[in-house]
DNA sequence: TTTTTTTAATTTACTAGTCAAATTAAATAA
DNA sequence: TTATTTAATTTGACTAGTAAATTAAAAAAA
């Protein structure tokens, strides 16, 4: 089950739908009290969404409930044969594929190792399709049984229209990716940034399931920022914002691939990490990237000083990001996640105190730090989760 | 005129009445195909605000209009007699007022000076009271006409419940402000911190106006940011967030009265300056801090070294507190506001350049930097639209 | 001048969504 | 069995909105 958003709903039907998607079962007298709708009408919408099969009458072991008396309460739910939906996360190493139920469960999910880094529109839908049919074969459910395809990726994303304004992954730019996907695919489709899906991800599914406003902070080749103000996603103008990666925390700082000096990415990006261990003669061991961030972690964990000074630097560079972005939006959580936060060096008391170092101290609401421990599933269930809630909204709109 | 906020509008009557609002005047054809009502509920919708007297019909000299034929559109307006609201700022030096009527034109407006810096709440209350009282003695209105009273004040401010959790011009925490107000002047009222309210008015009735994302940052002691994203004013969690004075822009950088070091405010507030300047032992004429201040940029403008190199110092570091708002938040405005922007040696140009070099550059689209030349009214202003915002919901409720 | 055309505003008759109140359903307690 | 309790449904009414017809007020055409 997944935590459902909770915009001011435009009807009563959406606010019917998405407290039944809260609760993994609900009974109609609750559903009264909560969305604040009278009893007389929730019959009359949920009998409207019962015979279009979206949701289904559960039998209740009111065993939970101390036995009470008068008519039983019947419990709804979403019906998870519904509507299935599959989520893709595009990255440079492969596209992770998640299948979900309209109940928002895991069916099943897959990772497909990518067969370039930059591929033009056709390209990428004929990849897309490779992914699909790869992961469909591992899945208990066929692509007819798919009702709504979402799609995350890096760059700049109008998530309004659906086009890509801008992407590491592909050749062209301005590419109306959803036209594009929900033609090929014969299902509607959905794209979005890539972090704006994993703060989705964790808003609906992980750490910030209660928060309203949080921040999630990814830490890899890049540094991306995902932003969920008043419980909806921040897309800025046009798909562009949270840039936190180029972000400055040094004036005539470290330059920066993007050309620019003292860019936060400048100081804990891994090329960053990678080029100050060779430019200190740091000896690193193995062939990826994450290997080698992986030595010198243990490195500096053995007690070489210069990784040592490598790592805190960078960490506390993180922790100026971090505190930053705290001091600005007063966020209740902010969400770390990276790889590297799986090292055994890596302590999140310390980070927890350097960013308290840096923010503003009113009253004792400092936003609570979480670390996600490394899980590329989170991505593509973003995608996923994205995909059912625009699913929804033309099902419901049938249902009326 | 002042130009209207955008929600989605909870019900036709808000959005009828948000309409005309945004209107100098406006006919009722213009009314239903702009809101997408019916012709036939607009005339109801306005049949009632008439009666109630919000609204009024003017002659349409339809010279501008090359003349149709066709029974004349009867245009609509907000009746300005309908409502008048006074809002007030607090600053350290004075309580500025603004009387608006209910289209929102100005009234008249009044500074009373300041006779403390902390007030107990009772003594906030009397202190706002003498200048309520000495600026009606100014204005065509009286107290009895007044049907709303904002404020806004420097500090944390809940706005819903409308309770000052902290601010430094009150002894106290947790001041339930628009309670204690609405009791002792016997109206309602509405209390927000100062810069939301800024922005509430560059957003309005200033340079904000076609903005649906920006920022307004003012720089005078301190540093302070007010955030609109998505039509609404950003007011954080329980109305904390938006600390760009105390962002850090330097690890380990330059200390802060604060506390800590690498603030922002610490290189660009005009204690920061005026502390360089001492350091460099610049000699500086003039009392009062605004008069030091002018006094430096004055040395800077005529060659001296050392002048020069603090406010090149400073300009770059707001350069760079500006450009990772841009980073973060992709807003399509910023508005720049501050009284040394009015010296001679201050350069746009220089500035807009600066923050383009900071900023990571996607296509075309940069936000607009603008410069809002000092003015004072502007903070009571923003007050005073933010009660005639409240009145109008109170009021709307009633002709329902 | 009178009639026609055009556009705006209003009225009328109807629909969809919602609720309060009454009713029915299904259980336990007496 | 009967009373009590709680959940769900049905009924009838009300409200906000609409489409379509009507009225209003002007200019253009006859």
């Amino acid at each position: 089950m997944i935590k459902q958003y909770h915009p001011q709903f435009s009807d009563a039907r959406t606010a019917v739908f998405a407290e039944i998607r809260q609760n993994p079962s609900i009974a109609r007298v609750d559903i009264a009290t909560s969305t604040g709708l009278s009893p007389a009408t929730v019959t009359s919408i949920t009998a409207g969404m019962l015979a279009a099969k979206l949701i289904e009458e559960v039998q209740t072991d009111n065993v939970d409930i101390v036995a009470k008396r008068g008519r039983p309460r019947v419990n709804l739910k979403i019906r998870g044969e519904a509507h299935y939906v599959v989520g893709v996360n595009l990255s440079e190493r492969a596209a992770e594929l998640s299948f979900l139920d309209f109940a928002g469960n895991k069916v099943s999910d897959f990772e497909h190792p990518a067969s370039q880094k930059v591929y033009t529109p056709v390209e990428l839908l004929k990849f897309l399709d490779e992914a699909l049919t790869a992961g469909l074969a591992k899945s208990p459910i066929s692509q007819s049984d798919l009702s709504g395809f979402g799609l995350g990726l890096p760059g700049v994303v109008d998530t309004e229209t659906g086009i890509v304004l801008w992407s590491p992954a592909l050749a062209e730019d301005d590419v109306s990716m959803q036209q594009l996907m929900s033609d090929y695919f014969n299902i509607p489709a959905f794209v979005d940034n890539d972090t704006n899906l994993m703060a989705v991800a964790e808003h609906r599914a992980g750490l910030a399931q209660n928060a309203r406003n949080f921040a999630v902070v990814t830490v890899e080749q890049g540094v991306g920022l995902g932003i969920c103000l008043n419980n909806k996603i921040y897309r800025g103008t046009r798909g562009r914002g949270a840039e936190l990666g180029h972000t400055k925390v040094q004036l005539d700082g470290a330059s920066c691939r993007c050309g620019q000096r003292g860019c936060l990415e400048a100081y804990i990006g891994d090329y960053a990490l990678l080029r100050e261990a060779g430019t200190a003669m740091v000896e690193l061991s193995g062939e990826t990237t994450p290997e080698k961030i992986a030595s010198l972690m243990d490195a500096a964990q053995s007690g070489n000083k210069d990784a040592q000074s490598i790592i805190r630097r960078s960490s506390r560079m993180l922790s100026l990001g971090l505190a930053n972005i705290i001091n600005i939006f007063a966020p209740e959580v902010v969400i770390l996640s990276s790889e590297r936060l799986q090292s055994s060096s890596f302590n999140k008391d310390d980070l927890v105190a350097e960013i308290k170092k840096f923010t503003v101290q009113l009253g004792k609401m400092s936003p609570e730090i979480k670390i996600h421990k490394w899980d590329n599933q989170m991505w593509s269930l973003g995608a996923a989760i994205f995909a059912i809630d625009g699913v929804i909204e033309k099902v419901l709109n049938d249902v009326g």
